[in-house]
Parts: C-alpha cells; sequence; structure tokens
DNA sequence: TATTCATATCGATGATGATCGATATGTTTA
DNA sequence: TAAACATATCGATCATCATCGATATGAATA
C-alpha cells in the first residue's frame, strides 16, 4: 500500500485532474460532443443549440480552456473554441498506461 | 456542429461520465492511487492513511465503486476494496477510439 | 469617436457535494 | 444471545459550483 496519502499526486495524473474535473459535468460533455472533428465554435453558437445562458456556457467554455481539453483563439469579434485533441490523446494515453504499470 | 445538444449522451461517454465525476475529486484520486497493482484495501486502511474521517472515506469508496473504478468484496467483517483494472482500461480505450473517431 | 456586436467578468442566489459525529446494519466470536 | 468490531447510512453543516442578469472589456464599423 502507497501510506504517503498526501504525497504530491503522480505528473500524469496531475494534467488529467482538471480534465476529469472538467469532463465530470454533464453541460460540459454536451458541449464538448458538439464539436466535429476538426471544427470550431463559438460562445453564441453553442449558447444557441444548448438551453443555458450565455454567460453560463462562457463559463463552461473557460472551464474546458483551463483544463486544456479546448484550445480558444479570437477572430474578430468572435472566439472561436476548437477541442484539443493533440492534449486529450496524450492525457489518456497517459493515464492508459499508467493503469497498466501501477494499478 | 452537433446541434441535438440535449441528445443522448453517446454509449462509450455515458458509462464515463461517472468515472470523469468521480475522479475529479483530488480525495479520491489519491484513495485510489494507495492502491498497489492487485492490492486490496479496507476502509479502516484507507482511512488511516487519509486526513479524513471514516465515514467520509466510506462515502468515497461509494462514489467510486458506484463509478465502477473500484470492486468491492466483503470478507468476514472487513469489506475488501480492489481496482476494476479492466473496467478502467476499457473505459479509457473506448474514449480514446472516441477521440480519435469523433472528435 | 460613438455605436454595435461578441464575449468575459461580476455579484447574488440556489443547488449540489464534502465532511463529520452519531446511529444503524451486518459479521464474528465469546 | 450479547459483545465487539467494521462499515454503511443518517442528519446537519459548510463549502464549492452552476446559474443567471447586469455590467465591463475588447473589436469592428459607421
Amino acid at each position: 500500500m502507497n501510506k504517503n496519502y498526501s504525497r504530491a499526486i503522480p505528473e500524469p495524473w496531475r494534467d488529467i485532474s482538471a480534465v476529469f474535473a472538467a469532463l465530470g459535468d454533464e453541460h460540459r460533455q454536451r458541449i464538448l460532443l458538439s464539436f466535429e472533428p476538426g471544427e470550431r465554435l463559438n460562445v453564441g453558437q453553442i449558447a444557441e443549440v444548448s438551453t443555458l445562458a450565455r454567460s453560463t456556457v462562457s463559463h463552461h467554455l473557460k472551464v474546458l480552456r483551463e483544463a486544456g481539453a479546448l484550445l480558444a483563439e479570437r477572430e474578430g469579434k468572435e472566439i472561436y473554441f476548437r477541442v484539443n485533441k493533440v492534449f486529450l490523446q496524450d492525457i489518456f494515453g497517459k493515464v492508459t498506461s499508467y493503469l497498466d504499470t501501477f494499478l
């Protein structure tokens, strides 16, 4: 048993901690699943198909972006978000190999 | 864009929804990381190394178990938990291939 | 520069979750 | 059956998060 409960969380888990928390919310899952491959969407587009207020969608997008799941780039007045596929693939790959090796 | 925001969450995501929520909590991550490969631990052992009350540890173990991340089996007075490695590998494998294909 | 538009941030409220001690449930053993 | 032990559940409290409308920030355009 690993008795040092309060030790630092291992690196592959540290990165994914925010991702887990971000994807633990159903609205954020639905937002993520609104994206088609390679697609970019802005707040207005997502707010339109969602059941949430614009400011609420903006909040969830911030959480997803800070977790690394989304990338944002301003283009004129709009800010376009896209799925950070490479990051997510890397994260889940690390978790998978951590699972294989240590758990 | 997938405009049917309120549609059913795709199957590979539905199963993992609870896993994400469960692993989004740092205490539950620490509990999971207390297990060594193939090891079985009971509430008392985990409560001893953690900073939480026994009832709180019990609560977190319930969340992890209901999410599928842990399996529980009673053995006399104690209830032993172990990491459901196969389930987690399956889940993260599904998420990875969903990522590759649809996002 | 003033206006319009898109998004972010703020402040307040309500809901959900974490936490604990106390109590209940279930199991072994005297 | 009574006592001791391990864990689960209950009830209350506290903290965190989701949510919204209103306001602020930033960018394009008249």
